[in-house]
DNA sequence: TGTACATCAGTGAACGCGCGTTCACTGATGTAC
DNA sequence: TGTACATCAGTGAACGCGCGTTCACTGATGTAC
């Protein structure tokens, strides 16, 4: 994270906490925010031109933080099976200590600010790809050609995104999606592993067992 | 749809024409509800307490129109993957053709009123099971068990809600989409019918084609 | 069929309040010479 | 090392505005007898 004036950073923290207490980005206020952060409401104007800029200063500084998060979990992760499980897990951790950037990204993904909403699609998109180029890399799934893999870590990126507001909100159902999230991902990567197969060899495969 | 009086009617359909012009439910105004009905502002209190409980009878009245969807569509569908391909379509033509509550289930199925979050999941987990029955009674995929076909509804239901929002928005992509989901729903199904393979089995499968 | 009364959707004026924004000011820190 | 000036974060008072809400009123429709 750049190095931020006091007062900025104060604004940018509040903004991030009152969110958490679910309110949606779009929706704070400009005194709301200098409330929070223990200053005078024009303070605000020292350092943002108005609330659409600060909106998109917010989402900077939360996508630097995701950014870092992604690069580290790349260091880590075993291999195919196992990779989905610990990466999951890394993954639910991640949003479970971010829950301001979690729910902001939840939200805003399909909001009502375009400027906002476009902004964290390309976030997302980068992150999917990322995934992809990675499990590409490690030869996770070699047989799944790659613009497979590019969709469905696209798909998956998007559906850990919406399961994390639960996993947040529920700590007694979070061992219950974590291996909710691991099933969908294997599914998606089995189903593409057979994808040339006819329905009807798959059930024959499925029934003997 | 019961039978409202005219006021009424004119205050929910504000509502729904609003939040298609991208706003969100909880973020609409008594006044600006008002002026878009063409009503005094107090009318409103004529036929609610406050916009908490507006905001629960517009979820009503969307509910009740989904529901109508979703029985029709099992209505239609053919067998195996052609009820895949027969589904999407149904269902990205009944989003499109009622985008305001297609905007209103996304945004407030992770927004900051809890009252509805809770009231929108319960409606979409009924869509689930729903679907879940529908696959089971018609025998689709029997080798796979209720509980995974369960599962899969409700992941499916979620992914399909959301993508309804870029399919809304992007006429240009509309036909990728639909391709697109389709693909995530073989591929889920898929992926469960070779569940109790392994992944060595899986690749000595994929790789000879 | 007519009369008296109750119910109810809708109106218009007024309220207090919090909002975003502007203005003129302060005081600390940095820079030039 | 000292002086003069510029820059900049932060302040406090004031503005006009739209908001949700309340009050007293109107006029149409329904109901009782």
């Amino acid at each position: 994270m750049s190095v931020l004036s006091g007062g900025k950073l104060k604004l940018i923290q509040a903004a991030l906490r009152l969110i958490t207490q679910s309110r949606s980005l779009t929706s704070l206020g400009l005194r709301e925010l200098a409330r929070e952060a223990g200053l005078n409401p024009n303070t605000f104007y020292r350092h943002f031109r108005n609330l659409d800029e600060f909106g998109l200063q917010v989402l900077g500084y939360i996508a630097e933080d995701m950014k870092a998060g992604v690069r580290e979990l790349r260091r880590t992760a075993g291999s195919s099976e196992q990779a989905a499980h610990d990466t999951v897990q890394y993954v639910y951790h991640y949003f479970l200590a971010n829950p301001a950037a979690t729910t902001v990204a939840v939200r805003e993904l399909h909001g009502a600010s375009p400027l906002l909403r476009q902004a964290l699609q390309g976030q997302l998109d980068a992150s999917a790809r990322e995934m992809a180029e990675d499990i590409i890399d490690r030869q996770l799934v070699s047989e799944v050609p790659p613009e497979t893999i590019q969709e469905i870590s696209h798909m998956t990126i998007r559906y850990i995104l919406f399961r994390a507001m639960d996993y947040i909100d529920q700590p007694g159902e979070r061992e219950r999606i974590q291996k909710e999230t691991e099933r969908f991902i294997n599914r998606q990567f089995r189903g593409a592993l057979v994808e040339q197969l006819t329905v009807e060899q798959l059930q024959a495969l499925a029934r003997p067992q």
